[in-house]
Parts: C-alpha cells; sequence; structure tokens
DNA sequence: TATGAATAATAATTCAAT
DNA sequence: ATTGAATTATTATTCATA
C-alpha cells in the first residue's frame, strides 16, 4: 500500500547489482536506503539473502575502503564494455606485423589494456606483452593476427559511437 | 595466570596468519578456538582488530564454502616457494636467444609459471608470454636476458635441493 | 599502544505467512 | 518458493585499564 514500485526477485537482484557497481557500498542497511530512494522498500532479511545469493562479498577497494564488491564472473560480463571505453580513450592505432598485432596506446595505457585482452581469452591469442604505451598481441599465425586485429578494430569502432 | 603461553602482538598475528592459511576458518569464534588449541586464549576483541589490521576477509574457497583469507599481497610472499616447487617439477630447460629467455616446460605447466614470473616484478623483465609448454621471457637488452636466466637457474637449483 | 569486557552495529537465520 | 518480523549469531567499537 505505500510502496510506488513493484518488483520480483529477479529484477530486485538487477537493481542490486547496478547499485554496488556505482557505489560505495559499506552496508547492508546502506543499501537498503539506496533501493528505497528509487523507490523500493524491502527488509534487511531479503537484502542479506540476496548478498549471499548473488555471491556479493565485502572486499577493500583500492583506497582501502571496505564495501560490497560483485564476484568476478559478474564483473567480467562488463570486460567488452571497459575495453571499449578504454579503446575509445587511449587507443592510437591497430597494426598488424607478421603474427604480432600492436596496439599503440597513450602513455602509462598500454597494461592496462593488455590486462584485459587477456582476460578475454580469445583463442587466437597466444600472448600479451604490455609496455607502457603498447600491447604486443602474440597470435600462432600471420592469419589469426588479421583476424585478431580486425576483432579489435570492430570494438574500438563500437567504442567511438 | 591461566594460560600456558605469552604471546605479543607480532606473533600472535603470524599465528594467525598460519591458522587461516591452513584452516578452513569461517568466524572469528573458530578462530578463537583453534588458537586456544595452540594454547593462546585471545579474546574476540583482539581478534577482530587484528582480522582488520591484517586485512583478512572472508571470501568464497573453490568448493563455495565462506571462510577467512589472507590478502593477496601476503599470500605473494610465497610466489618464490611456489616457483621453486613447480621449477623442480616442471621446468625442462631455460635457453637465452637474444633479448628472449625461453622456458621449456612440461606440457600444460607453461601458463602458470608464466604467471608467477611476471608476479615477481622483476625489473629487467619487459613482458612474459605463455603458450601450452613453455614461456617466452621479454627483456629490454641481451645482458638483462642473461641476468634473468641466471637468476632462473638460481632458482630451479635451489628447487632442486 | 595494546588489550579485555561490555556494548553496539551488522548480518544471517528462524519462523510464520503467503 | 519468497518474504518480513523477530531472533540469533557474528563482528566492530567504546570505554576503561595497564
Amino acid at each position: 500500500m505505500e510502496g510506488f514500485c513493484f518488483i520480483n526477485k529477479k529484477e530486485r537482484q538487477e537493481k542490486i547489482c547496478a547499485i554496488i557497481r556505482t557505489n560505495e557500498v559499506r552496508t547492508q542497511k546502506e543499501l537498503r536506503e539506496l533501493l528505497k530512494n528509487q523507490g523500493y522498500d524491502i527488509t534487511l532479511a531479503t537484502i542479506s539473502r540476496d548478498i549471499q545469493e548473488l555471491k556479493v562479498r565485502k572486499e577493500y577497494s583500492s583506497n582501502g575502503v571496505e564495501s560490497y564488491h560483485l564476484p568476478n564472473n559478474v564483473t567480467e560480463k562488463s570486460t567488452i564494455q571497459k575495453l571499449q571505453q578504454y579503446f575509445s580513450e587511449a587507443i592510437l592505432s591497430i597494426e598488424v606485423s607478421g603474427v604480432f598485432v600492436i596496439i599503440r596506446t597513450d602513455p602509462g595505457n598500454a597494461k592496462a589494456i593488455g590486462y584485459m585482452m587477456d582476460s578475454l581469452e580469445w583463442k587466437q591469442l597466444a600472448g600479451v606483452i604490455s609496455g607502457d604505451d603498447n600491447c604486443l598481441l602474440l597470435c600462432k599465425t600471420e592469419s589469426e593476427a588479421e583476424k585478431v586485429k580486425k576483432k579489435c578494430l570492430e570494438i574500438w569502432g563500437r567504442g567511438r559511437n
């Protein structure tokens, strides 16, 4: 009678993920407040259960603050999106040379991009070396290198939309 | 008057780390019991504070059970030991070719070794590429490659003792 | 500063209802 | 099966003491 929004379990858990992704949520009570702000009045009992089902856990952020974080397998879902973001902001060129694909980046950005490329686990990628301003993607054959370049260009293109 | 063992903070925290490393500790109360078994009677208040200082956190183990885990930087202390173990069990040869050091391994072992090599953060190592049965360590100069080979051989030698 | 006892805060569970 | 209210369990903090 009092709440404005009805919500089922699936939706609710998605909301919770979204909130955790974008806020530094330190307690379940805090999470409850944030949900309430969006019109969802949910008891702490339910939130506690959702937290467990989603395998959300408290971790230390880089700033040392302890807050709830999504488990890695959920975070990974957005790797492509992060990559698009990075590509659009930091990539200067993508070129092929033999079995290598060379990605030139703004200084300091290559390691992060290399790390994400690696985490994509593309089967064509035998290995990734990252320096300060470039990544070397090693493929087993030249045609695979061409394919990897193409896939990278696609992500790059999408990121710039 | 009642306890058998006196212990200072540093010792106590080391004990706690050791226990957490080797047991599936699910609560601080459980940890307290384990400490008591070893003759250390410590209040939960102190344990709670130690847990925080050590940045020990609850995480999910591979079996899905939630238990206390040491932070990564502490775990890393034993990287060299793990590497020695791996080296002694899985490495076939270590050779230099120009700016590359090539480590041949038993099939399937190169990725893990490469990952650990990378985590050593040796300043001579510009990058690591791992396939299925070999790692390519990229150095900036040939003399650095020689140095890296030497350091690897030392670890290998130690591991085989 | 380090600690324990008491307390407060936080989170998980039980139990009842749907 | 899902949920909330009440309860219990767990963890963090306060306050006093050394």
